[in-house]
DNA sequence: GCTATTATTTAGAATAATTCTAAGTCTCAT
DNA sequence: ATGAGACTTAGAATTATTCTAAATAATAGC
């Protein structure tokens, strides 16, 4: 439930920048994202948020998530048309998803993967954002 | 409107295969999908399919294109939360989200590439499959 | 520190894509 | 032809998410 204050001044400094406000509803759903980084949908958000702050509303938790994406604070995770997952890793990464155990794992990506991905567009194509999703089976999951 | 007799052999082949029937309203939608590759939702598909089919009913569409993707004769395409998109093209290939235009474009992928990608796997992890989303500007929305 | 302004939170209603249900229709093997 | 199972259909149901309007909280200016 405590933010550390590297990522309070992280938090504050974000929503500044952008003209919005540090409420405690924000902080404490960047600090559940924080300590458990199972990507949870907005409903598992809620029900970890609810028990340090049983008042908080799921509307409320739907608006401080897209208020941390916008801000590039978290990133919002699809698979197919499962509901929305949340990550605070920021660094550049693609998402594993096993089959067996519906974990989902972060993959690191390395400059030369994106370097060959970038190549492979047409000439005057210009990505912002790859978004690379895997699925299979996890080390965990293997016979 | 008319299955080229390449694609109607295709069809009817894959749907044996899976044990299922090979019905007016399947070949319809296959053709459909085949006739204009823009990668369009279950609703458009439903649009397109009833100007030469007005009985057909959205539920079959969805039916329809369910079957089609079992029987790997075509693939769901997702962006984001936004509605699923179809698409015929089967060889390996990302798609490309212009944000001016809207468009979709696919984006043939080298073998190379995909390897990269599988080598970026920690051990003991197997993917099934890459599903590989760019997006950005297409040629035709620079400046 | 107070107060006004504006942003944020809240509960519940609304939305939209998709799936489900149950009845009717078609297909195909016998 | 006939019966069993597969498919289609219309409309209801579901579900994640967004919207709405009123209540509450945060901040800037005094």
């Amino acid at each position: 439930m405590n933010l550390a204050p590297e990522y309070k001044a992280r938090l504050d400094k974000a929503l500044e920048h952008s003209g919005q406000r540090s409420t405690k509803q924000r902080e404490h759903i960047f600090s559940v994202l924080l300590e458990k980084r199972d990507h949870p949908t907005a409903d598992e958000v809620y029900a970890r948020a609810k028990s340090d702050m049983p008042t908080i509303s799921l509307a409320t938790v739907y608006n401080c998530l897209e208020t941390l994406v916008e801000t590039s604070l978290i990133r919002q995770v699809n698979f197919e048309r499962e509901p929305t997952r949340y990550c605070p890793n920021l660094t550049q990464h693609a998402h594993f998803y096993c089959r067996e155990s519906g974990e989902i794992v972060d993959i690191e990506l390395s400059d030369e993967a994106i370097e060959t991905l970038m190549k492979a567009l047409p000439k005057g194509f210009s990505a912002r954002h790859i978004d690379i999703a895997y699925d299979g089976k996890c080390n965990g999951c293997h016979d």
